[in-house]
DNA sequence: AAACGCCTAACTGTCGACACAAGGGGAAGC
DNA sequence: GCTTCCCCTTGTGTCGACAGTTAGGCGTTT
């Protein structure tokens, strides 16, 4: 149940990126969105095999509309299509993670500093509406609620720099990096600082106050890239502890 | 013969854009490259209806490719495909051409910071020459040499941020923006400016400092905007001065 | 027992075909 | 003469088929 809900709202946030610059015919994009989805709630681990015999199969269709999805959605880098080989699920290194968020972060604040201009006093009533609900979420320790409510944020917030081409690339970039935010909640001391940020976010905004929106919104990005990266350290030492100890 | 060599140009570009994300089937990556070439060049004016069966004609290929090439072509903002319909060459209007440049200010600024960081003294002595390429160009009033020198000082500069996240956003970005960047080179001053920029902009880069690359970069494309839109202000205002005046 | 190379099954890239949709032009109506 | 409706042409989205390529299990060799 909750993980058809997770897939649901996933399809919903890979339909608005692969939507933008006008829909395609629907067979095309619905493939694309439920494998999508799919890739983004874990259930198709990095490196599976995605070959377009079976999915075709599995979505009654011919291959041709499967192509035409796993092209979309390597585009967006869910997936690997190596030439002459079979497609998969794409993985990505601490590097490229690393690359994503740093973008991301001065988008955000571009974004911020956009916003400062356009946004409405109803649509940061809204923004302060979603910090409150991350809010409650997090106090009652429900991870779920809190993540969509992080993820519905960031989607009103880029919303409110009227800029579709910022938009767009921040979009993609959100589709890369949908599957490590969920793993930077599980730290509380990080929850918490990154609703601190949002909220002061918002009246940063509410003040029109440029630089200091565009710093924090940037700053919460990295924040939460720093914490993702001890994680990753974290895993891979708790993974890989074998150079001397079994000798 | 130039219009032969600026084709090569764009070729090239769009191929590294394109086939950035592993190279797919060299057909597909070929008529795209080829279409996308011509777009840029103009050769191809926006609204060009571009049918897949005589594009398959004149490609000596099936439809099948020729709507992939087209599809790819569609995320990099050069074709539209509305659904049902026709693809045609892609419009930008105003607004969306003040978006595309904001946003490269802001990755540029980036870019700018950390190419601070990593860029070898090498790579800004070859930044350095190609500036100086430039001045020459300028002088010389060989606006393409010019236009060319400074397409190639935005790749070499996009690598040195060591980051290839920023660089296929910014990957993205040039080919929306590549169309109307000739353009403001045909003011002089503009010209004269740019060049400040970029030559200041390697000294910043040679002395580490970060917070005035960064400025410098973001300055130079946001001068290159106000640019256009005057021009674009001015052709607008030529091309439709019915209202009162020929009464 | 391990390494190597061959062989087959399976998958990719491309093709031509087909059903349905869209747009333009001509006929009918005003 | 102008508008409206309908039909026919043309093009899109999808399909199943085919040739060429790849993965990886099998037998062969050392």
């Amino acid at each position: 149940m909750a993980a058809s809900a997770n897939a649901e709202r996933f399809r919903t946030i890979i339909h608005r990126v692969l939507s933008r610059g006008e829909a395609h015919a629907s067979l095309v994009i619905d493939i694309a969105c439920t494998i999508g989805a799919e890739i983004l709630d874990g259930l198709l681990p990095p490196g599976r095999d995605l070959n377009s015999v079976d999915l075709a199969r599995r979505f009654d269709s011919s291959r041709t509309p499967v192509r035409e999805a796993l092209v979309m959605l390597e585009k967006e880098g869910l997936v690997e299509i190596p030439p002459r080989r079979r497609p998969r699920v794409a993985d990505h290194d601490r590097d490229e993670i690393r690359e994503i968020y740093r973008v991301r972060a001065a988008m955000l604040g571009l974004c911020a500093s956009e916003a400062c201009e356009h946004a409405s006093a109803a649509e940061l009533a809204e923004l302060r509406a979603i910090v409150t609900a991350m809010q409650e979420a997090a106090a009652a320790g429900d991870r779920d609620a809190y993540y969509w409510g992080n993820v519905r944020f960031h989607e009103r917030f880029a919303e409110l720099a009227r800029n579709r081409t910022l938009l767009r690339q921040l979009d993609g970039l959100v589709l890369r990096s949908l599957r490590f935010r969920r793993r930077t909640l599980s730290n509380p001391e990080r929850v918490r600082r990154s609703i601190a940020d949002h909220s002061r976010l918002v009246v940063a905004l509410e003040d029109r106050d440029t630089v200091l929106a565009s710093a924090l919104a940037s700053a919460n990005v990295l924040g939460a890239l720093r914490m993702l990266e001890a994680m990753l350290d974290e895993e891979a030492r708790a993974a890989a502890p074998p150079p001397v100890s079994r000798a």
